[in-house]
DNA sequence: TAGTGGTCTAGACCACCGC
DNA sequence: CGGTGGTCTAGACCACTAG
């Protein structure tokens, strides 16, 4: 790792991702990280600041700092994680590959991200069911150029967005936020009536400048909401 | 002002949100900062660095720091300000005040919001024109008791979020952004059809634990979108 | 009241990159 | 090459609050 902050963090986040540290569990004091790496009081204070502006942990003086409750409401502009959200929350959850093929990039696309057309992409469609009920639908492009071992992947653990996340960092990322009316295949994908407002959820990842995905999910927008909280010190 | 870099962030802050300093402009650099300010370099490299991660300004080493160019598209989780942001890109823009009065805090509201019931707030809809075609339109409750002059302010020159934004500076706020489907009246005021999913950002804003406002802007769907853009490392 | 996090200092070395 | 930001140190004092 570079940076020894970055290490520090990686550390925590992939205790608190894999439940090995569950919500409520206190984190070490800000004096026992610097025993364990060896650092300085300021650079731990540095990455829990941060964890704790993203909304993962709770830092309270005298109390010290614990793993942060799920919040059931996903924060917009987080990169979010169906399976880890859901084993977070304690909610059945399973998902469906609906489609799923290797097609070079159309044009539009291209256009739209920044690539030459033509680029071969894997396409998927998942449906993520929560509860037995049908929660989201996810439309995604994998750029085969920049994660070439996607195509060989049967996605059978992991949904695809989740499998991504463990393999492949990203260091930027894009939002967009739409609503629209549902159209009947989506309504009856998503048991919904047809016209039904839905939220769209466009995200877009790239790893050092290269494209890795395009992910476009839609939830039905009377049963989510995206929520973000908020400092401007953070 | 409490804390050393609070003021330091809100003078920057204050000078690239009035156009002092415009996009591109060069900002002193971290050791003139120390010298004006009389503090160490990590003070200041700490209000550089967020204000980087919010996107506001862009840093390059050798090159130093520059005030960010504005995206055309609307950030979410950034305080908004219609009046800006057209003015930042050129567009003409006008808005109209529907209605207004001073009413006690519903109980649904208050237990939404965290206040007794029962306190004075000041409720505005407004209408926000730009080029002629309704873009958005606004409910505001406005906590009389934490911005009393917001009674006696007419709003004719500046829309109420504009206003208040001079005048109150916000210490956290919430984003929640869902979809609808617009009824009747919506459809009417939006001129557009009634049924047609809507974006729905609810914000409110607190200042120092006490709470300000609340603002819950409808926009059509099909003529706006929320994007943000991002960073892992913050 | 004692222990925690919040902030700040006055240095330091390094990576990057425009000149 | 030199100047910039990125990171880190080894302290310090203070604010808050659980016990």
């Amino acid at each position: 790792m570079k940076h020894l902050h970055q290490r520090i963090r990686d550390d925590i986040e992939a205790k608190i991702m894999s439940g090995e540290w569950p919500p409520g569990h206190r984190i070490p004091y800000e004096h026992e990280l610097m025993a364990e790496y060896g650092c300085s009081r300021m650079t731990v204070n540095k990455v829990l600041s941060t964890l704790a502006a993203n909304g993962l942990i709770t830092r309270r003086r005298r109390a010290g700092t614990v793993v942060a409750e799920p919040s059931n409401q996903q924060a917009v502009l987080q990169i979010q994680d169906f399976a880890l959200e859901a084993v977070r929350a304690g909610i059945d959850y399973h998902f469906k590959i609906l489609h799923r093929g290797v097609e070079p990039i159309d044009a539009a696309a291209a256009q739209r991200i920044g690539l030459s057309a033509g680029t071969k992409m894997l396409c998927l469609s998942t449906l993520h069911v929560m509860d037995n009920i049908p929660q989201a639908f996810e439309q995604r492009l994998i750029n085969l150029a920049t994660v070439p071992e996607a195509g060989e992947e049967p996605f059978t653990d992991d949904p695809p967005g989740t499998w991504l996340l463990r393999r492949v960092p990203w260091t930027d990322a894009e939002h967009i936020v739409r609503a629209v009316n549902a159209d009947s295949a989506m309504a009856k994908r998503l048991q919904i009536q047809s016209g039904s407002a839905c939220l769209v959820l466009e995200r877009r990842t790239w790893q050092a400048g290269a494209f890795v995905t395009e992910a476009r999910i839609t939830y039905p927008g009377d049963r989510h909401q995206l929520v973000g909280r908020f400092s401007p010190v953070a």
